[in-house]
DNA sequence: TGATGTGAACCCATTCACAGCC
DNA sequence: GGCTGTGAATGGGTTCACATCA
């Protein structure tokens, strides 16, 4: 109804939310100002009540016999999401894929900025990556600290990412994304994603193992995006 | 009951057993040899009664009283999500990220082998990384063809995910890992994963607003691992 | 008329609770 | 006694279908 006092909004929905994000970022650059909750479906490949239902979720936004304005809408989920402020990050581990995701240009835009790398390799310690100097682990807390960081990524071989896990705890921060291929353990109060990429293969190989035994293992419904 | 005719597993626990499979390996790793759906739970972070349930799927391999034998149970997981066999893959993109991906070692030991890598930029063309050397994208339905490939990587920046996908289905890959940050258009039968850094830290940053805002966004249930 | 917003129905996933078995 | 395996209960998420309104 009104504006301030958000109502929670279901887990799912807000894992949707970033992607419908994306997609108004992109229409938004080819110069189109209206879309319909039909359109935002086909682009995003889910269904149309679905998107109407997750943008309910942030209030009454769009104009029925019309559709939702693209600036506007943009604005309202950015703002859900706590977008309208620039989220410092830390990343733990600065070997192949710390450096990649330190030079990956395209946090700046999209609400986040890198406050600082670290490692334990004191060899690596002073090299400068996407901008950032490399630090030492043992300084996290201070950058934590200094930086208000509230969110750290975990870029270390799996043999030191509980140790990585346990160093950002340490240092207070509350959210963390985990690449390293193992799991990790942490207090309940701090939310943990993880991204794995043998992980999502092996998804896709028992569905690719379906498929070869001509199972059609699902109408591949709903995942699916039209061409 | 048997074992061949293969019932269909839901979504969302075949989702959760490469998870198993990898806490399996560990625990063999250091010598263990049996397992309960407790134990198992606890290093999953998840609930007990959904590790039971999760494993009855493949069929019943436990022992009442007891738990299960990690060797037995890591040998039914891996057949059960086909990775007895090995899966060649395709990246598309021989930039930083898919450089990092080629070199990750981690994939040979879990079922995966990059069968090759490939890029539009002609320049690049020839160099090896991660022991395969990368040709051009041309090449790309030669390589699925002539090895069999049929899971690809997109590694390409945003601007050229979707010609990337294009190239993959018409070298007939049948499923699709996505790391660009763009949504992909694909065909129906293509099943397509999609792993994005800016989309899973702006899901955190929800959280973190919540929490910045005292507004105890979930009592963290589930998702949270003990320490 | 055309598209939103939303109760209600449906469906899938999670959790409970206990019978069954070692 | 202890732990698995699983029907039954619950809960959340998705989809339907339509009242509502520009």
């Amino acid at each position: 109804m009104t504006d301030f006092p958000r109502r929670r909004i279901p887990e799912a929905a807000v894992a949707r939310l970033p992607m419908y994000l994306r997609i108004l970022t992109e229409l938004s650059a080819e110069g189109t100002q209206q879309v319909s909750s039909d359109q935002l479906a086909q682009l995003a490949g889910v269904n149309a009540a679905k998107v109407r239902k997750d943008l309910s979720y942030l209030g009454s936004y769009g104009t029925r016999g019309v559709g939702y304005d693209i600036e506007y809408l943009t604005y309202q989920i950015q703002r859900e999401l706590g977008l309208n402020q620039s989220w410092p990050v830390v990343i733990v581990g600065a070997g192949n894929l710390g450096q990649a995701l330190a030079n990956y240009g395209g946090l700046g835009g999209r609400g986040f900025n890198v406050a600082g790398v670290v490692d334990v390799d004191p060899s690596k310690v002073g090299s400068v990556i996407g901008g950032v100097r490399i630090r030492h682990i043992d300084d996290l807390a201070n950058i934590a600290q200094s930086k208000s960081v509230s969110i750290g990524v975990i870029a270390t071989p799996a043999t030191h990412a509980q140790e990585a896990a346990d160093h950002l705890v340490r240092a207070g921060i509350g959210s963390i994304l985990n690449f390293a291929p193992v799991v990790i353990s942490v207090p309940r109060h701090v939310r943990v994603r993880k991204v794995d990429l043998a992980l999502e293969l092996q998804i896709l190989s028992y569905y690719e193992q379906m498929r070869s035994k001509g199972l059609r293992a699902v109408p591949d419904v709903a995942d699916g995006q039209t061409a």
